[in-house]
RNA sequence: UCCCCAGUAGCUCAGUUGGUUAGAGCGGUGGACUGUUAAUCCAUGUGUCGUUGGUUCGAAUCCAACCUGGGGAGCCA
């Protein structure tokens, strides 16, 4: 007897006759006078519930069966049958009923099948996974890491697993979350009063890492093409549907490259996974488009169909500037666009994914590759409607020199820098990259608005449950 | 961190010119009916009205502070 997982019997891998069992949880019951029960049973192996027909004559029929309740977990002896009903090709002819798990007061469980709110979820972060909601987000999501890490791997990138803890606070991508043993409340002291982190566990001051880039740069100075793919942790306050404390990042640095390689990485990128959820999670994506977002579908489509929009902030701005829109902020060159700015030139300006490219040299990092033009960087963001800033990366500055220049304008100590300087020293190659961010991807493909209902255990200010 | 909004039953929400016993739908439970499928129909229970303090004869309702959540902004991915 085979145990099947209920994507298998809903597709028709069984024939009619098999005897299968099936364990999951009970998403509804319903009692028929005809003398069966209808038992929706799902496992995550795919969107749908399996339809069990449960009859009157199991000896556990009045005592146990009739008294399933939503959550309740069950193992399942049945034989495949073509559905009686409409809805399901195929449903399961119940034999043998098990009863795993009852679900103590029904009352009180929380997940009652009926519609909650992402707020009231996000509070049940340990039962939301069994709703249709999270655990759609969840398949789509691995569907997602799977497809990037195909991505590069058929183009001959290497996966380089860069450190979560670092002892660098020189990133200047963020607020850095410390990492000690020290002892609060007896902090050891140097003769000025500082903290003396010579006591600490690794001899000197340890943060969770703002980004893996500065290191993955080693790895493509070396090995050509890689990426990472990792947790990151910033500590801002930030309190916005966008923003994580701790979130997922992908880096790709390539070798040889220039901006306008990787911006067509990018894209090439974001299509690639954007297929491979339209055609691995179509069901998901399915209820996503008609519960949660009715574009959620025809958006990856267009995107998929399409050639991205170029353009160069020099460009972006006068748009901004001649378009007739009222905005909040005024646009001017030499500043950073606003969100509502990048909304416009997203949603209204093109209505797809925007590529903006060459920003001011003062608005960006200091390893950011300078032009020609002496005023702007080989910078780029990627925008995308509803979400913004989706992807930002940038060419990185292999000129000794240059890069010495730029660290000494902007007061950064260069001895921190002595390791990513020596790749400029010992034949130093052009090479550029872009970060993700993972869960704004996930968040676009399927259309739930907030980050913290695509991330399973969300981390943000003030809140770190479970 | 700043601006705005919200917090009432297990869930979603209605209810406030301050006034007796605070309501509906869904879920749960009991029953009816039915190859049903977020089933339907009938019956039924449920509340520190976010917390603390204040104003008042009287506060879910007005005021203050705080807590939590949401939307927007900044920071960014």
């Amino acid at each position: 007897m085979a145990v099947a997982v209920v994507k298998d019997v809903l597709s028709g891998k069984f024939s009619v006759g098999d005897t299968v069992v099936v364990r999951g949880w009970v998403r509804t019951r319903r009692d028929s006078k005809a003398g069966i029960s209808f038992i929706n049973i799902h496992d995550g192996s795919c969107f749908d519930a399996v339809q069990v027909i449960a009859p009157n004559d199991l000896p556990n029929y009045a005592n146990e069966i009739q008294k399933l309740t939503t959550g309740c977990s069950v193992a399942i002896t049945g034989t495949v049958a073509e559905s009686a009903g409409q809805g399901q090709d195929f449903e399961l002819q119940g034999t043998h009923i098990e009863v795993l798990g009852w679900v103590e007061d029904p009352d009180t469980y929380p997940m009652s099948p009926k519609r909650h709110s992402m707020e009231y979820l996000r509070e049940y972060a340990h039962l939301r996974p069994r709703t249709n909601i999270t655990g759609a987000v969840t398949r789509v999501r691995h569907c997602l890491a799977q497809a990037v890490h195909r991505f590069f791997h058929e183009r001959g990138f290497y996966w380089i697993s860069t450190p979560i803890i670092t002892t660098s606070d020189a990133e200047g991508a963020g607020e850095l979350f410390r990492v000690s043993t020290l002892d609060l409340m007896n902090l050891p002291k140097k003769e000025n009063g500082e903290v003396d982190f010579k006591e600490d566990f690794f001899g000197k001051e340890a943060f969770l890492t703002v980004s893996g880039q500065l290191n993955v740069e080693t790895y493509a100075c070396a090995l050509s093409n890689v990426y990472t793919f990792g947790p990151t942790f910033r500590a801002e306050n930030s309190n916005t549907s966008r923003h994580l404390a701790e979130f997922w990042m992908i880096e790709p640095e390539v070798a040889f490259a220039n901006l306008d390689d990787v911006a067509g990485l990018a894209e090439d990128m974001l299509k690639f996974v954007f297929k491979a959820v339209l055609e691995e999670r179509a069901d998901d994506m399915a209820f996503f488009a008609q519960r949660i977002d009715k574009e959620a579908v025809s958006r990856l489509q267009n995107v998929i169909d399409n050639d991205f929009v170029h353009m160069d902030y020099t460009d972006a701005v006068e748009i901004l500037q001649n378009c007739g829109e009222k905005f909040e902020y005024p646009v001017s060159w030499g500043t950073d666009l606003q969100s509502e700015h990048e909304r416009y030139l997203a949603e209204k300006h093109v209505g797809a994914p925007i590529i903006l490219k060459n920003y001011p040299r003062d608005i960006k990092a200091f390893y950011m590759r300078q032009n020609d033009d002496g005023k702007t960087v080989a910078a780029m963001d990627v925008l995308a409607p509803g979400i913004g800033e989706i992807i930002g990366g940038s060419a990185r500055e292999e000129r000794l020199d240059v890069l010495d220049d730029r660290i000494d304008a902007l007061n950064l100590p260069k001895e921190e820098y002595s390791w990513y300087r020596d790749l400029r020293k010992y034949g130093t190659v052009p090479h550029a990259g872009f970060g993700l961010g993972f869960e704004r991807l996930v968040a676009y493909v399927t259309g739930v608005q907030n980050i913290r209902d695509v991330i399973p255990f969300p981390r943000s200010p003030k809140s770190a449950e479970f």
